[in-house]
Order: structure tokens, then sequence, then C-alpha cells
DNA sequence: CTGAAAGCGCTTACAG
DNA sequence: CTGAAAGCGCTTACAG
């Protein structure tokens, strides 16, 4: 097989043709063979793959999806980051659930996405796409809508026709937070939220702020962290400085309430819970080890995977149907930080 | 635009054929005007690329690939347990960096990759291939690399003409933290592994095990703890239950460590470093944080990704090019733990 | 049960 | 500069 041409770009890959020819038979009952139901005789069929598995073929995914009227089976995920261990959570499940079920999931991710890419990857015809939190802009997101690529979004929610959407009670997980913060006997309580354009800190915020209000406190101080441990850190830090007398501090996600607790409880020499309680936002696996046993308010990672993948399969089900908007349900988790 | 039939199972996509009958012309000039370089008229360019907006189209990438004897950019990556700190550290970075690359990355992951499913996606012309660390048995790697799909593969070394490696140097980690423990004088070391199946745990191991021999040291126990956290701490608690003489543990990867060192210092009473030093192995951002400061062996991410990307481009450019094998240098992190 | 033919949506020589 | 035609690798009616 050795070729005295120069370099081949791409090694020619054996198709069905290469096998019909070696088997001696048409490319139509080579197609047969790899098809489960295909009417073909069973000592063509073992004939056919025995050659097909010589010769390392196997039927081009492309050719088959551009052929038929069936679907990709590629689904891209637009993630954040993946160092927010949230986001890496979530993505890991989805991943391995989208495979279980015959997809193939194409992940964009990182902190910001360019939308040029987001862009790029509608050139597949995508079963659907999956967005997590604030990855892409909204306008970006409602431009996909009008391709007729169903979405799924989740962390976030979006107003559009088509677009189903998973998303926290987080107004109602805050308030759960101020609660018990102030069933602790804390009085002089202070936010640490993340990114301002975010609706999950929209909505967090809001519900810290009316929570605080309904229990007849004013906020000692609002700041951000940007969802990052190394924010929680810094922030935290200067919170701490200029407000000595904080004894209570709600984050908006766990990330940051571990650089929070970071600080407090080294650099600042607070003693947590004694003096100053931490509660976070998530409940992601850190927040269970017991070098930090957090408290925190959970935002249910297995359930809302397992919404997304319902509301996926019911949408390719059903593309018609009417946009649905699931609510997770917050519950306080209480550990040692409060 | 409304249909009275029943629910159109897939909504058709719109073709570059609508997109010409629209604009009053050629199939062919649909394509050039998405194509950059070809020649057409700067005024039909405009018209139809108005067109094509208003009718939200854009070429099909799967039949762009199948027909073009070009590549098609998919590249799959199998990852191995996204919980696990380096590898969701280097998947980050990977999927970063492949998009830059305008790669689309196809990602199955999580603790077992089922064999099935790494066959499966083959079906796809794949660009590459990257599998990180054991998520597949080498039986399958090999098999892949017959169907002449470059592969990169990190974490493990694999001996196939075709296939491209980077490796951390390990023995020479594990022996560089030996080091380290007997400098400290620790004298009664343990070792705490990951699965003995893969071949970074017989390195480290290996490493451990020649290093401490050069220094006269027996260790006290060898012991696994599956590369998790949960797996660092449970082991580590018997370890020190059984033998509370050690002074000296080495983890073979940082989850681990953090793992024991939890444990350690919780439960066990013990203090670190004072009576108990722990080294870990990889650098993981965890380990940088102050809550931890965990003394570790640095398995440098971000180089090793550039090289898999060296190595992927090379491989793209060259696909005759003899395997190359690039060994990352492990180097010493003192921070508070030994 | 089986093969020749059409067609999926594109791009790229080929001939104006 | 432009269109008609061929062909990428497949699957699936269609006609034996």
């Amino acid at each position: 097989m050795a070729q005295d041409t120069p370099v081949q770009p791409r090694p020619h890959r054996v198709t069905a043709a290469d096998v019909a020819h070696q088997a001696g038979v048409s490319r139509s009952a080579v197609s047969r063979a790899f098809t489960p139901g295909a009417y073909l005789h069973q000592d063509k069929r073992e004939h056919i793959l025995k050659v097909a598995a010589e010769l390392g073929y196997r039927p081009n995914a492309l050719a088959a999806v551009l052929q038929g009227k069936g679907r990709s089976h590629l689904v891209a995920i637009v993630t954040g980051s993946l160092e927010n261990f949230y986001d890496s959570e979530i993505l890991s499940r989805l991943v391995q659930q989208l495979i279980a079920q015959g997809k193939w999931p194409v992940v964009l991710g990182g902190d910001d996405v360019p939308e040029a890419d987001v862009m790029a990857v509608l050139g597949f015809p995508l079963d659907a796409m999956i967005v997590r939190g604030g990855s892409v802009p909204d306008e970006v997101v409602d431009h996909c809508a009008k391709l007729q690529i169903p979405m799924i979004v989740s962390g976030r929610i979006l107003d559009h026709p088509g677009i189903d959407s998973v998303c926290c009670e987080s107004e109602q997980g805050a308030a759960l937070a101020v609660q018990a913060l102030v069933e602790k006997g804390r009085r002089r309580i202070a936010y640490l939220g993340g990114q301002a354009d975010l609706s999950s800190e929209r909505e967090r915020r809001a519900g810290f702020l009316s929570a605080m209000a309904a229990a007849g406190l004013a906020p000692v101080a609002l700041t951000t962290g940007n969802y990052s441990y190394d924010g929680g850190l810094e922030s935290t830090r200067s919170l701490l400085e200029q407000h000595p007398e904080i004894d209570g501090l709600f984050c908006a996600n766990d990330a940051m309430a571990l650089g929070a607790l970071a600080v407090a409880t080294g650099e600042m020499k607070r003693r947590v819970p004694e003096t100053l309680s931490i509660i976070g936002f998530d409940d992601i696996a850190l927040a269970r080890w017991p070098s930090f046993g957090l408290t925190t308010i959970r935002n249910d990672i297995e359930e809302t995977v397992s919404q997304m993948m319902r509301l996926l399969a019911r949408r390719l089900d059903t593309p018609s149907a009417p946009a649905e908007l699931v609510r997770i349900r917050p519950e306080f988790v209480p550990r040692l930080t409060h």
C-alpha cells in the first residue's frame, strides 16, 4: 500500500465502495450490513462485516446524517468557566448523560465564549444547543433561536417562545440564607455577589435585599467577587477591613464563600462560626469536604441536569411544544460555617 | 409559513438552494458568497448575503466536510472523571485552545468511558482524538490507531508507531518528593497511590520505591486511594490508625493529598507539617489555595496542554511523522504541608 | 434477498 | 464573473 507520491495530506478513509469491491457485493449491501433491521442474507452480512473489519471500515456518520432525514446527534454545550466548580460539575454530568442518550456533546467553554464561535458551531445541523449560565449574551441566544435550533438554557431565564430553561428559584434561596443568619442572631450582615449582568446574580441579590428588609435589617455592605474563589478572597479581605463589625456574610456562590472562609479564618483571624457566619450558594462537592463544611443553599445539580435532559428529550420529540421553564427549589444545607 | 400537516419531526433547515432561488442566482453563487476568496461580483455577494441573513441560512458544515478533501475540524476528547480536578483543568484549557484553533471538541468523559462509545465516535471523520489519562483501555487505543485517526495521548505512554504522547516524568517527580521528605528528617514514610492499572500510578510508585531504597529507607506502608479526595480521606484514616508512627506521606495526586490532609489535621489530630509531612502530585489550582497550601510536585498543566496542541498541529501537518513522546519535567513546589 | 439509481447539501473544477 | 455538472459517502425507495 506504500505510495511514492508526496505526503498524503489526509489518509484515505476506507469507504463503503471499497468494502463492496473487496467483498464482491453492491454498496447497498454494505450499507445494509450495518443497518440493524435491513434485509440481507445472513451469510452475506457476515462476510461483509468480516471484510469491513479487515479493512477497518465504519460508515461515515457525516454522510449518514446528510443523507437521511434523521438527526445529527450533535449537541453543542456552551459552558461557563470550567474552573468554577459548579459549571464543571454540571458539565460532567451533562456530558455523561448525553453520551448515554446517544448524543455527541460539542463543547465550547471557558469564561467568555466568543460570539463568533457560538455562531460558527451553528454551521453543524445540531440536534440542540445547551447554554449554561451567563456564558453567552442574550442577543446571541435570541439569534440562535431564530435558526430553529432547539435551545435549553440553564442558570438564566430567557423569555423566548422556543427556549426551554431550568433555573434555580434564587430569590427564595437567598431568603433562606438570610433567615438562617437572622435565626443565629446575626444582625450585621453583608452580601458578596457575582457579576452584575448575570440573571442569577440579580435574583440572588434581590432575594437577599428583600429578605433583609423583611427582617428589618439594612445590609452592612454589598460587594462583588466575580463568582470566583480569588474574587471571594480579595473582596472579603477588604470587606472585613472596612467593616470589622460584620457578623454574617452571604455569598452568591460557594466558590466565593470558600475564598471568604479562607481569608476570614486565616489572615483576618476571625472565628467561624463563632463571631462570623458564612453561607454560600450552590452546594458544590467542595462544600461537603470536611476541611470546609460550608453551610450553603443547595442548587441541586443532579436535578438541574436531569431536568435539562428531560426538556431536551421533550423538545426533540415535539419541536413545536411551548417553552417550559423549570424552577429548581433551593434547600438550606446547614453545616459548620453558620 | 404555517403548515397544517402534522408535526414536522425536524424543521427544514434552509439550504443554499433556497437562498439561490430567493436571490435569483445559482447555487454556486451562494456557495461563493460564503467562500472568502471566491470570484463573485461584489454587489451580487452582498445581495446573496442579505437574502441569506433574512432566511437565516448558513452553510451546512457537514455537507461541506463531506464534499471537500478538507478536514472535519472535529476532535474527540476522551477525558477521565471531571470530578478529579486535574482532568478538569486539562479539559478546560484543551477545549479553549481547540476552539481557538478552529477545531470542535467532542467530549466523552466521566470515569470509565464505555468502549462502545469510543468506537462509535470514530464514525465521524475526526481530525484527531485526544485521550487523557487512563480513561480508555490500551486495546481500544490500539484499535483506534489502526483506523488511521491521529491520536494524542496524555498521562500514559503507549508504544504505538503513530501515537504521540505527552507525559510527566513521574518517577523523577516521586523521587523529588521522597528527597524533600528525607531532607526534613522524615524516616517513617508511607505511600498513597492511585489505581494500579494506570501507568501514571506505576511510575509514581516505582519512583517512590527506588528513591526510598536509594535513601536506605523501607516504606512503612503502601496503600491506595483511587486518585480521589474521598479515597485519600479513607485510606489515610486507616493508614494513620494502623501506623501512627508515620511522619511523612507521599500521595500520588493532589486530590488524595487534600483528603489526607483533611483527616490528618481533623479527625486524627495530627499537626501538619510539625509531626507529619504531606506531599501531593500535580499542583492543581486547589493546592495553591491558602486554606491548604499543599506542598506538591508540579505536573505542569499549561505546558502539558500546549505540548498536546503542538503535537496535534504537527501530526495534522505531517500525518506520517514518527511518533513523538514529550516528557514533562516535574518540579518540587514547597508550600506549607511538609 | 439484491443492485442500480436518486438524492442529502455542499464545493469546485469546467466551460463559457 | 457565472452557471451546469460532477462528486463527497452514505441510505433508501424502486424495481427486480
